[in-house]
DNA sequence: CGGGAATTTTACGCTCACGGGAGGGTTATG
DNA sequence: CATAACCCTCCCGTGAGCGTAAAATTCCCG
């Protein structure tokens, strides 16, 4: 009846399948301090909130897509934490000017954040750019071997 | 307007000093196989052509922006060095098809590559999104604490 | 309630990519 | 030619990031 807060914990093998990763890297993050504290049933196994999980989907984005090493994600989800802890003070005073000191940190927290994705883009950028050459150079090569040789595997596929 | 063009061998120190990286590590990928063979001194003391100081840049880009394993990146390279090796004329000693093969796989292997780098720099263009809207967002919240510096308003900080 | 299968736990082990020191040779410099 | 500074090759150590084995726990069903 009383839908109060059932914390709706979900077990390993939920999270696993929800989030892609192994039991054993779920671990692993918790034990670098990755996660939150977990609760625990009587018997020791794991007990995983949403907000557990979503922050286990976020390591593997932050992890598998950006290529970010778990140190980084530490960093990225410290810096998610210290937002959140800034928004209990902020809640816990009513005096503006503190408000606003909380604010801006905050800011300067999110603003750092921006430029260190922006500076990789540009590394990115440059990156492709020089692929981008190499690309066209050995395309250029290909054909000329295509002509000074029978290629036989020069069909255009793509 | 030297009649000659010596290869100006780098010593590791400048090769360390120029790259970022440790002499431990330099050692470590020659061991892997990601350098070409490298020149000695008559004491042993490795001697770095430019492009090979080029080449360990490269390998520093490709794993911190990439995260590639350096397998990965020895295959990368391989590729890139089939190119210099097929620019220097010494191609006719080599089977045309083979040579077109490894043009072929090379323009495969460097448009997945682009393709890699184009996912991620997506994904940071959206992960920075996210930052901005929450700036965006922290920003209004705190034109309104100064100006309406006394009234508790905008309780909810998220 | 009992017991076997499925699941999770901890503990140990492994690969990758170096770090670091010992012990000894090499190079630059005055 | 002396000496500081640098480099060489072993070779063991370390930390990240898991895989796996064996014990413990939970679930399920009669």
């Amino acid at each position: 009846m009383s839908p109060e807060k059932p914390p709706r914990a979900c077990k390993m093998e939920d999270v696993v399948r929800r989030t892609g990763l192994t039991p054993r890297a779920i671990r692993y993050y918790e034990e670098m301090g990755l996660l939150s504290p977990l609760g625990r049933t009587a018997g020791g196994f794991r007990l995983f909130t949403e907000a557990e999980i979503a922050r286990l989907v976020r390591i593997k984005e932050l992890q598998s897509l950006l290529g970010f090493s778990l140190a980084e994600i530490k960093e990225t989800l410290h810096v998610e934490a210290a937002r959140a802890e800034l928004r209990q003070a902020y809640q816990q005073t009513t005096d503006p000017a503190t408000r606003g000191e909380i604010v801006d940190q905050g800011i300067t927290l999110v603003q750092s954040q921006i430029r260190t994705i922006e500076e990789r883009m540009a590394r990115l950028a440059k990156l492709r750019e020089e692929y981008r050459e190499l690309l066209g150079r050995l395309d250029k090569l290909g054909k000329e071997l295509g002509e000074s040789a029978a290629a036989p595997a020069g069909d255009r596929a793509e």
